[in-house]
DNA sequence: GCTCCGATTATCT
DNA sequence: GATAATCGGAGCG
């Protein structure tokens, strides 16, 4: 009999106290599943590094949906992120998956991700998590009390949370909101945003 | 471990 | 037209 962690109760509170608790949860799709090491806060319209803080547009729609659903977006022509939709209703809060740890399905996982050198890289960062776990852009807004793509919560709430900025942000860049796992080799080392400078 | 840099395109100004 | 919630390879330590 699992503990009364009801993914719909655990997603209903504001991100900031739902994105720590969401560390040791497991997302699965299909035969692929990754326990989650590491996540981002975005703090609905208020956050200036949100997709969600110039409006609702077409790309963002499922931030501004009911918790427990999958916002997945492209970005850098190349990469699709997730995250998991939290409450309160109304506002367009989000938690960013950045990395996890495969326990299910790894050698269909190592076979998506051939750049990966050891399987600590398969799940790490918010690309390769969502490579090996096959989600790309026909995920966005799903269900994930549905399976074959669910998310399940951990069944004790993890004792020692890291805490830190957001990674690759320029906006808001300040704001410690990314918590992740001690001592997981799946974590992300932490790159700030950088402007590139051009021409001399 | 680190820093530099190119790849590649949806999205928004 | 500029930017972007990124990645991997090259070169260095």
């Amino acid at each position: 009999m699992p503990p009364s962690t009801d993914l719909r109760d655990l997603l209903a509170g504001a991100v900031l106290a739902v994105a720590p608790r969401l560390l040791g949860s497991v997302l699965r799709h299909g035969e692929v599943a990754c326990r989650i090491t590491e996540v981002e806060a975005y703090d609905g319209a208020r956050d200036p590094g949100s997709h969600a803080n110039r409006g609702e547009t077409a790309r963002n729609a499922v931030m501004f949906g009911p918790p427990g659903h999958l916002y997945v977006y492209f970005t850098y022509g190349m990469h699709y992120c997730c995250n998991v939709v939290c409450g309160p209703p109304g506002s367009p809060s989000a938690v960013l998956v950045r990395a996890g740890e495969v326990v299910d399905g790894l050698d269909l996982a190592r076979a998506r991700r051939t750049p990966a050198r050891s399987d600590r890289d398969l799940a790490r960062g918010p690309a390769n998590l969502c490579q090996a776990l096959g989600i790309e852009a026909k995920q966005n807004g799903h269900d994930l009390t549905r399976p074959p793509l669910t998310m399940t919560p951990p069944e004790l709430l993890a004792d020692d949370v890291r805490t830190g900025p957001r990674v690759g942000l320029r906006l808001a860049a300040d704001r410690p909101w990314r918590f992740w796992l001690p001592k997981e080799p799946s974590v992300s080392t932490y790159r700030p945003a950088v402007s590139r400078r051009r021409g001399p």
